[in-house]
DNA sequence: TCTGGGGTCCTCCTTCCG
DNA sequence: TCTGCGGAAGGAGGACCC
């Protein structure tokens, strides 16, 4: 999708069409979560620290984030790629593969179904996308990217809005390209190839594998040896099962009171756990990440012999970890996620059955019917309905970025 | 004057156990 | 009984993606 998050904010507020639009940000400590092409000739783009957006952009109208209904267009987007086939993996929000090879032969060329679900998109949902057609996922990315408007500081140019990379022509396609447009090659790994006079995927594919494996690691070298050489087999997934569930936060203000701390960590436990029970998902090991003032980053996490989903037991195993929290450091973020999923749920012991027990699983158990006496009064009543007395004042130091976890109440 | 949030995957190190 | 080895699992952190 073209810049997805502004795109939404347009279709409520069309006035602002032409003009440039920044979505997130709005925070003392935000960051621009989508900005429009207009935004984008002044030098703004995603991940950018507000400040410096609104010194390259100084016009630039800076808009909240409303990730409920990202979700729900992104919902209806879907519906709309399922209608041309069931192999659609959705890499986030606005972006998916679909596996078209069943579709061919009932609808039409991977081109011909490319337009129809543009023209669809625009007509039945207001927005626009662009789509790259090619034999594999990782060639389709880069065609897609291709597909799309430039934004230069003369103007925005109209981008091709599909693009197709036939079989047998993947090398010719890729090989001129920067590095950098390969999948796996950050900041850290561009340096290290830039330090061997590697720029294009040409230098890149001219390397031995092994020499590379000695500067970026052995599974690293491979996959980018297999990219710089087209090679792409990964199948489209359409039912990933996700690997964790987390939320984390950051402040608007270093916090450097462990009881502060320690309210925000059962907020988000709250939301994690609550996640995690929609999603049936059981975990067995929690994390704890603490990203100080200094911006050093620590986690700590501790994983049980059965799984778990209340909050209680999720505290009860985070609350040791709390302990290790040096808070005269000033904490500027809180995050929790849960990991380690039993797809069967959890067994209770056979000697413990207290809701005061140290045995998370046991706690877990004992906590049941009241968990699930919460689920039930969030579904009829709102996410705000019920929470835990201890994070009464918690959200007050929170930023105002819409990038926190849902159903936190006002 | 600053540097988000939610993920995945990988590597390295330590600990435990047979 | 002690020691060393190797594999599995866990913990921590880095890099990357959108």
């Amino acid at each position: 999708m073209d810049m997805f998050f502004v795109a939404v904010e347009l279709r409520r507020r069309p006035e602002l069409r032409g003009l440039p639009v920044v979505v997130g940000g709005d925070g003392r400590r935000g960051v621009v979560a989508a900005a429009s092409y207009e935004a984008r000739r002044y030098g703004v783009f995603s991940a950018m620290p507000a400040s410096r957006a609104r010194k390259l952009c100084p016009n630039a109208i800076f808009l909240p984030g409303d990730m409920d209904e990202y979700v729900s267009v992104s919902a209806q987007v879907f519906e709309i790629f399922h209608d041309y086939t069931p192999l659609v993996e959705g890499l986030s929000l606005d972006e998916a593969f679909l596996d078209v090879t069943g579709s061919l032969r009932a609808i039409g060329s991977g081109t011909f179904i490319a337009a129809e679900i543009r023209r669809r998109v625009l007509e039945e949902i207001g927005l626009r996308c662009c789509v790259g057609v090619a034999p594999s996922k990782f060639i389709a990315k880069l065609a897609s990217k291709h597909a799309k408007p430039i934004a230069t500081a003369s103007g925005v140019q109209p981008g091709f809005g599909v693009y197709e990379v036939l079989a047998g022509d993947e090398l010719a396609f890729v090989r001129p390209m920067h590095v950098k447009s390969l999948w796996g090659v950050g900041p850290v790994t561009l340096e290290k190839l830039t330090r061997l006079g590697i720029s294009t995927v040409n230098d890149l594919a001219a390397i031995d594998v092994r020499a590379l494996a000695g500067i970026v690691g052995e599974s690293h070298a491979q996959h980018l040896h297999e990219l710089a050489h087209a090679k792409d087999d990964r199948d489209v997934e359409p039912n990933r099962e996700s690997k964790s569930i987390g939320n984390e936060e950051t402040f608007s203000h270093d916090m450097y009171s462990i009881d502060d701390v320690r309210t925000h960590v059962v907020r988000l436990i709250d939301s994690v756990s609550k996640r995690c029970r929609e999603e049936s998902q059981w975990p067995r090991t929690c994390t704890l990440k603490i990203k100080y003032s200094d911006f050093q980053m620590i986690t700590r996490s501790h994983t049980e012999q059965t799984a778990v989903t209340s909050s209680q037991a999720m505290l009860k195993m985070l609350e040791p970890l709390l302990t290790t929290i040096d808070v005269s450091r000033g904490v500027r973020l809180v995050g929790v996620s849960a990991r380690n999923f039993d797809t069967d749920g959890h067994q209770l012991s056979l000697f413990d059955d207290g809701i005061q027990s140290n045995d998370a699983a046991v706690l877990d158990e004992a906590w049941a019917p009241a968990t699930q006496a919460i689920d039930d009064i969030r579904e009829r009543f709102g996410d705000s309905a019920i929470r835990p007395a201890s994070t009464l004042k918690s959200t007050e130091l929170s930023t105002s970025t819409p990038w926190g976890p849902r159903g936190v109440p006002e």
